[in-house]
RNA sequence: GAGGGUGUAGCUCAUUCGGUUAGAGCGUCAGAUUGUGGCUCUGAAGGUAGUGGGUUCGAUCCCCAUCAUCCUCCCCA
């Protein structure tokens, strides 16, 4: 019996050897994860951010609370399960509300008045899989904690873009727009019904599910008659309260400083619900309408989730998406590890020999691999050859004779006679 | 949740209007070269044609089911 993957899930496995012609998806290659996941890492710290690992796991209700009852992805998309002591857990669907969890039950108000976190793994959607969408999704995100000026809304937007350039990924779309508060929010959604309600016979079956389920969602339809419809409805920004104006006005002109090129998108509405004022997103287009990444502000969460009142912004980004990206693309493949030296032994008395030299080598800090196989020297040195290898060493009954070792630099083909004594520093320099 | 496409070797694909023994390229392994790679040549291994059922004298091909996978919509990173 052969067991498949869940649906909707991958597996992440090593780079197929340097030099062959196929090679598998970036998704699929943990060296193309790593490399994502570490550029992530340094933008971050450039940008005074650190790192926060929370459970895979919440409290069922966290979510509800957090994200909204009423959003998709908590009614009917999320991996929830009941233990045997009866707590009734969900496997985190989302990034946020777990790290504003982890800020309220750790108090980390109290070290700091702002606190800075970034964090990486892996996000759970019962959901029909398709490229890009996957049931086990890796996020990387960042949250910012502890303040409410505009100018924390455009820096984080500006990591995101400094993220994705530092990634090769130059062609994008950033789309801005405010959602106010709740209550300007409220009144939007009563001017966007009043004004589509009249039109409803003529809109698509799924607008008139909109219409009373999700009203804002009807201005993100993709239905040709229904953008025609629409193309008049009321927009967000005028219903917002001044402060949230001028929020907005001031992120918008901080991105214009900071050279960001921008749109600002009034149908831009986000899945999850406690977002108030910014919401942004960034988009490629290779990936069509699917986002890049996206965030914004939250500034009542940490309150409803039992902190004390503390303004809040954060982002997120699909790593699979990322590398969709890159590949889509044509960006170079990120390499995978490279060996220092593969060692070649010839004959019973050389494997044994290699046993103790390549340990001193990798005592040494040197990345070391040694043939295993007992094949020919050609198919020895095919496979240091294949692991990116920069030498090649050859240890055979000569060799031990003498205490050296025959190194080859396998770019240049040129080779020389090391003793044992220096072969760390020969390979190291 | 709704609709559609595709399943043949590790990978990319041929083939057969239903007919004996299902092929190629790439990759792998071996040899030419008993200790010197990327090129070349020779050879080998590798398949219950996703699985189960049906129609038929005969099914990889036609039909049904099932599973897998991909795409679109819903939703969303």
């Amino acid at each position: 019996m052969q067991y498949g993957r869940p649906d909707g899930t991958f597996d992440i496995v090593p780079p197929v050897p340097c030099g062959r012609k196929e090679a598998r998806s970036f998704v699929n290659d943990s060296a193309c994860w790593l490399h994502v996941e570490g550029v992530f890492r340094s933008v971050c710290k450039a940008y005074g951010f650190a790192e926060i690992r929370t459970p895979i796991f919440e409290q069922t209700d966290l979510f509800h609370r957090a994200v909204g009852d009423g959003t998709d992805i908590v009614a009917k998309e999320t991996y929830d399960l009941v233990t045997r002591g009866g707590d009734r857990l969900t496997l985190r669907p989302e990034g946020t509300a777990g790290a504003i969890r982890a800020y309220v039950s750790e108090r980390l108000w109290i070290e700091r008045p702002i606190a800075k976190l970034l964090y990486i793994g892996p996000n759970f959607r019962y959901e029909r899989a398709q490229r890009g969408r996957y049931r086990q999704h890796h996020q990387a995100g960042v949250e910012v904690l502890g303040a409410s000026m505009p100018s924390i809304d455009a820096e984080i937007i500006d990591l995101a873009v400094a993220f994705y350039k530092a990634l090769g990924i130059v062609d994008l779309t950033v789309k801005v727009n405010s959602v106010g508060t709740k209550e300007s929010r409220v009144a939007y959604v009563d001017a966007l019904k009043a004004y589509a309600e009249p039109l409803l016979s003529e809109m698509s079956d799924d607008n008139k599910r909109r219409f009373e389920q999700n009203p804002l969602r009807m201005l993100d339809s993709k239905d040709k008659r229904d953008i025609a419809l629409l193309e008049n409805a009321p927009n967000l920004v005028d219903f917002l309260d001044d402060e949230s104006a001028h929020h907005f006005e001031k992120v918008c002109s901080h991105l214009t400083a900071l050279g960001i090129p921008f749109e600002v998108d009034h149908r831009l509405v986000r899945g999850f619900d406690y977002y108030t004022r910014t919401a942004f997103e960034i988009q490629c287009k290779v990936l069509g309408d699917k986002a890049l990444g996206g965030g914004g502000r939250y500034n009542q969460l940490v309150e409803q989730l039992g902190g004390p009142a503390t303004a809040g912004i954060g982002f997120g980004l699909g790593i699979e998406r990322v590398l969709i990206t890159m590949e889509e693309l044509g960006l170079p493949r990120p390499g995978g590890n490279q060996l220092d030296a593969f060692i070649c032994p010839m004959g019973d008395a050389a494997r044994d020999t290699s046993v103790t030299i390549a340990s001193q080598l990798r005592q040494a800090g040197l990345s070391i691999d040694v043939d295993y196989l007992g094949r020919r020297l050609k198919a020895m040195l095919e496979m240091a050859d294949a692991g990116g290898a920069k030498y090649a060493i050859v240890i055979g009954d000569d060799e031990i004779a003498s205490q050296t070792a025959s190194v080859r630099e396998l770019a240049t083909q040129t080779q020389h006679t090391v003793a044992l004594s220096e072969l760390a520093t020969f390979v190291g320099k």
